[in-house]
DNA sequence: CGTTGCGTTGAATAAGGTCAAATAGAGTGG
DNA sequence: CCACTCTATTTGACCTTATTCAACGCAACG
């Protein structure tokens, strides 16, 4: 049963049921089996439980690059697991201004700024082709109560953005542009690494203006500080190709001067 | 039995067990009775769940002006809910600057950063003499595995602070100093209108470099502000004492220019 | 009644924003 | 495959905003 916000939605959903007749991707869609389950799932999940989580992972949603997973506004019904691709979090306030208020990797969970009002609080946008597995919360919660291990894994989930978030206002609070994308540059590569992808060596899928908005910077300072890191030995930059270079001397920038 | 944290705070800790003979504080001290009780729990609770919620009460504290409720790196055992007084809540990094994550006033729940990790990621120290209730966090886990309504209002509680984070990463990210500083003090305004205070007379309980650390403003900035919405006809301040003469003209500041 | 912390105000400065122009790439349709 | 379009990016010149540094006033407190 799709929702009404689902419904709405040009992204294709993928039921599982549809997926159980010998389909290569019914074996992908088990949580035990994925790779991303240290990211995803409580670690040392009895081996019933971890069947159990795997039947409220009821579908996996398609969503292609510049789509919307959802809205501002929409109804809440489920989180999301980002399975594949890269997602970008967003609000708008009144007067049109748009902050970005994340970036999203495979493991990482969004929505759950949906849960305390019914219905999100933000934006989720695709930045190129992504999939993820929908969590309907009625069944999360319904788990949880049963399995301790899953309700406190979400409670830690929720602890952990706002720990995050935290994180996010004393760089926009307490530091200078440069140590904002040093930051900025550290966080996307231990993240990556810890996926198993190039630490020093990737590809920015979100542009010059997504990025100084999650920075409190206006995308012109976002280049030039770029241009700078390159200067400076740091990093090499081509369009959206970073490489990383110096990772010392991009800590250092931190706390250099002031 | 008290915990390594509370034991190594100063602050008095106050048994729900030592108000048991005939002291007025017991009575006091139930939820049922509570006048912030709208605001820590959820509404349709029924009588006996009430009586449950009660229980794991356990405590109270009291927190002296300038006292921490805890402190980052300390162990995590409980969020506490404000009942009297008000905190501010601090990040402190590596290079020794402290951001202002927020400010806390009765009816607030405190510490839930501290869940992911199992210890506080921040340090909660009260701007005046406080209460607080202590909720064993292990307990409120056990009971929202019983009382499905209580479950689904701390992961409100959790989102919602979520929710206002980002409500923050939009302040520091997208917005000019006056406005900031406007959006600061109308939501002082609600928060204390909506507890039964005025809502354009209060007394500012933190210092202007506490605002302008909140707000990603230096301590002369925020108080030329001050200045300059009195000009305006906006305010009147008198040191920590402010008063709101024209809240249209507050939200106007907003979204003028730019 | 001096000390101390907090707040206000002014003048100079620096950081980042704005505006504008040039360039580079990616995507599209012929 | 190429020309064209559109968007993203880079860079320069200039400007605005908020910071820095410094001096001073005020209020609380021992």
């Amino acid at each position: 049963m799709s929702t009404a916000n689902e419904a709405r939605a040009t992204a294709k959903v993928v039921p599982l049921r549809s997926l159980e007749n010998g389909n290569l991707r019914r074996f992908e869609v088990t949580c035990s089996s994925c790779n991303l389950r240290e990211l995803c799932l409580p670690k040392g999940l009895a081996e019933e439980d971890m069947a159990r989580m795997e039947r409220i992972v009821y579908a996996r949603r398609r969503i292609r690059r510049g789509e919307a997973l959802f809205n501002a506004g929409d109804e809440f019904h489920s989180v999301y697991a980002v399975r594949s691709g890269f997602f970008k979090t967003t609000i708008l306030n009144e007067d049109g201004r748009e902050q970005v208020t994340g970036f999203n990797m495979p493991g990482e969970l969004i929505g759950m700024d949906g849960i305390g009002t019914g219905s999100y609080h933000g934006n989720a946008v695709a930045l190129e082709d992504c999939e993820v597995c929908v969590l309907p919360f009625s069944l999360v919660e319904e788990l949880g109560r049963e399995i301790p291990t899953l309700q406190r894994h979400l409670h830690c989930v929720l602890s952990r953005e706002i720990v995050r978030d935290h994180g996010v206002m004393m760089l926009l609070g307490s530091m200078r542009a440069e140590e904002r994308l040093a930051v900025f540059l550290l966080n996307l590569s231990r993240r990556f690494m810890r996926r198993g992808y190039s630490q020093s060596d990737f590809h920015l899928r979100m542009t010059r203006e997504e990025i100084g908005s999650y920075l409190g910077l206006k995308l012109e300072t976002v280049s030039r500080l770029f241009s700078k890191f390159q200067e400076d030995g740091l990093i090499e930059v081509q369009q959206k190709h970073v490489r990383i270079r110096n990772i010392d001397g991009l800590e250092q920038v931190l706390g250099s001067k002031h």
